[in-house]
DNA sequence: TAATAAGTGTAACATATGTTACAATCGCCG
DNA sequence: CGGCGATTGTAACATATGTTACACTTATTA
């Protein structure tokens, strides 16, 4: 059966086929077939079940007033859709998701699988890992863009990477990577990453970067 | 005891007073006394505990590198400290946690508290709630931010406010409140507002705004 | 009604960032 | 070695926003 996947799964990862299978025979679930560029769920509807994705793949895309879509991410086997929204009060798709191709979803009412959390820890585990790693990758989005300027961002960004206390990093991308995680230009970093380099604060070989001013780095990471 | 304020927490709501002691009988827990000015969590700690403020009042702050603190928010009684996070891997918390005045925080470790969940659905449907609600406004307040224009935000609040589908809405802040919720200056947003009033894009009359020209502001809600 | 605060409109100027384009450098691979 | 793509440095100019200050209107309360 196709829910051989659902092992890879994050949210039944550490069980085995046929423990899932009994687990699933407990409960109601559907699995639903959505051709190439059928909508699986709309941005606004709400979120009543739990769904998975087995084959295909789809995407997640915003819809503004006016119609028109902007594909925001990918989202392909075994992942959830919207899995971190589920049990919010009112909580409503943030996005709509687009069939890329002919794909599979499994469907578990989210009262079901609410019983099935409360039956096996292991998926309890599970979700409550996916839910909090989310959040903790939404609030670390969050304050780096709470920081208004570009020499704030950078500044928080290289203490924050392993070994700042020594005094000498190396960041992990390249500048055109930490433009985009910034959500600002290539040309506008680079322009203050020299100008930091130019105020004596940092300097800079290639990806190596020496902390020479800490105080005057962390009166950038204020506010 | 001075557990009966869990009746009114977010974790613990919808279960008598004696349930919950029932429930808490069953594990181990602590409850632990924060005079005034001493931390009950230091930034980048690991979270291995359910932490919930009986009394007292605690603030969060972060701490740059050169030791500096900023307050971030305050938590009152019956909050829980950083909920969200508590079964992310490798957790840890985002501020520290100041004690305000004398306080009280119930210890429950994060294993027992799993265990908790399992053995009462309340509890369990009480903290999902709490964790999706919580990666719910994250997210929301993540896509205001992803705007980088004031007409963009501007633009995407007034077609997520209610009504907006008949053309006229009410806005329910005061500028300097928006202007805050969007993190840019008051005078900056007045000049936006009368901009877009210009262009014929809205027409504002007080709190009333009437969107005349829906494809002019969906064009700025693209990106 | 008068006084006062809260909210809003507006202006001049400073600064930060985006836009676009091109040059310089590095690393990889034929 | 030589060429080519990826990465980075840089510049000129346009635009968006912050900063500061003040006038004006509306709401609140004595």
């Amino acid at each position: 059966m196709q829910l051989s996947v659902l092992v890879r799964s994050p949210l039944f990862r550490g069980l085995t086929e046929s423990e899932i299978e009994k687990l699933l025979s407990g409960i109601t679930y559907r699995v639903k077939h959505y051709p190439a560029g059928t909508m699986a769920a709309l941005s606004g509807e709400e979120i009543s079940s739990v769904m998975i994705i087995l084959s295909g793949s789809m995407r997640g895309e915003m819809m503004d007033i006016s119609g028109r879509t902007v594909k925001i991410e990918d989202i392909n086997p075994p992942q959830a859709l919207a899995a971190a929204f589920i049990y919010g009060t009112e909580s409503r798709y943030p996005v709509s998701v687009t069939a890329n191709n002919d794909s599979e979803i499994l469907v578990i009412d989210r009262a079901d699988y609410l019983s099935l959390m409360q039956k096996e820890k292991k998926i309890l585990a599970n979700y409550l890992n996916v839910v909090c790693t989310k959040a903790l990758f939404l609030s670390d989005r969050l304050r780096f863009l709470s920081f208004h300027t570009i020499k704030g961002k950078y500044a928080h960004y290289l203490t924050s990477l392993p070994g700042y206390s020594t005094g000498r990093v190396t960041v992990d991308k390249t500048q055109k990577e930490l433009s985009d995680y910034f959500g600002v230009t290539r040309p506008s970093l680079a322009r203050v990453v020299r100008g930091m380099e130019k105020d004596g604060l940092i300097s800079v070989d290639r990806r190596n970067v020496v902390l020479k001013d800490i105080k005057g780095l962390a009166a950038l990471t204020a506010l």
